[in-house]
DNA sequence: CATCAATACTTGCACACGCAATTAGCTGGC
DNA sequence: GCCAGCTAATTGCGTGTGCAAGTATTGATG
């Protein structure tokens, strides 16, 4: 086997770690929403994009990209969250083709209550998995991401 | 904001870019898979890891694990690659309830055609995935994950 | 040897998703 | 000012998924 099969193989084992803590981890922040505040991964990441916004309209697109979901999944993750009050629509007059999405304050409050356990839930999980030695090189990667705006 | 607080910000910031690099990878091979061999992401794995078996059988429930699936999503999965004579069941004699699953010659060679796709996709979304400052990091990573067996 | 719990897979069901077609609204050429 | 072409969001439809219940088989206990 040469270096370039070598090159193959390494790419391959990456994914499938990549793969695995990414699946490891959702299943656990999936788990714990759902049982404590009746959320998907999904919707809590759409209600912390609008809550980072703080205050701010997201159109459907910005959405659609925060959640990596098609248009049509936005429309429907949108009407569920509207269906609990948890966000409103708003036609923007400048562009009434776009719609934007605004968080309800019944939105901010059951955020303001997962999150704890969506950030407590991340931190067990991490934890867990830096112990594992194949998945461990990942997560500590995941500390030296580049942190937005504040901390620059 | 304290230093805990930073803690949390970092490791959600990590999350959300373990996710984005997943989902792009994904919907990468996705597409190539489903243009060149008709072949989702999940059905490569399961290929992929029967025949890194090499002509042994899997449970299904190795299979389960291997791709993160339910069983009931591997019961199905297995239909459809059967039905596609991709792979067959065998029950294995010592442990009635237990379901081997093997590769047929069509599986291998299905597999043997799109692993040069599966593999020249992941080399070129990583290398583009590296040129952004937010997924630079963990890519790098993924090239120190530990190789299984044949690297020991 | 009969029985009860545990395990391996399958099936019924509801639901979230993506794709393609549709509707509504903006924008540029003439 | 009007028609063609584009973009934003929605709806119809088929499909894959998880959960819970069901079936078959094994192993342990009395």
């Amino acid at each position: 086997m040469g270096i370039a099969d070598d090159a193959v193989e390494v790419r391959a084992q990456g994914w499938r770690t990549l793969a695995a803590l990414h699946g490891l981890i959702e299943a656990e922040l999936e788990r714990a929403l759902a049982a404590s505040v009746d959320l998907s991964v999904v919707e809590y990441t759409v209600l912390d994009a609008l809550n980072r916004q703080d205050g701010w309209h997201m159109r459907m697109q910005q959405l659609a990209r925060a959640a990596a979901l098609s248009p049509s999944a936005t429309t429907r993750l949108v009407n569920r969250l509207e269906d609990r009050a948890l966000l409103t629509r708003i036609l923007c007059a400048d562009d009434r083709r776009g719609i934007y999405t605004e968080l309800t304050a019944a939105g901010r409050a059951l955020y303001e209550r997962a999150r704890p356990i969506h950030d407590a839930t991340l931190e067990r999980v991490l934890a867990e998995a830096g112990e594992q030695p194949e998945l461990a090189p990942v997560v500590e990667a995941l500390h030296g991401v580049a942190l937005p705006a504040t901390a620059a």
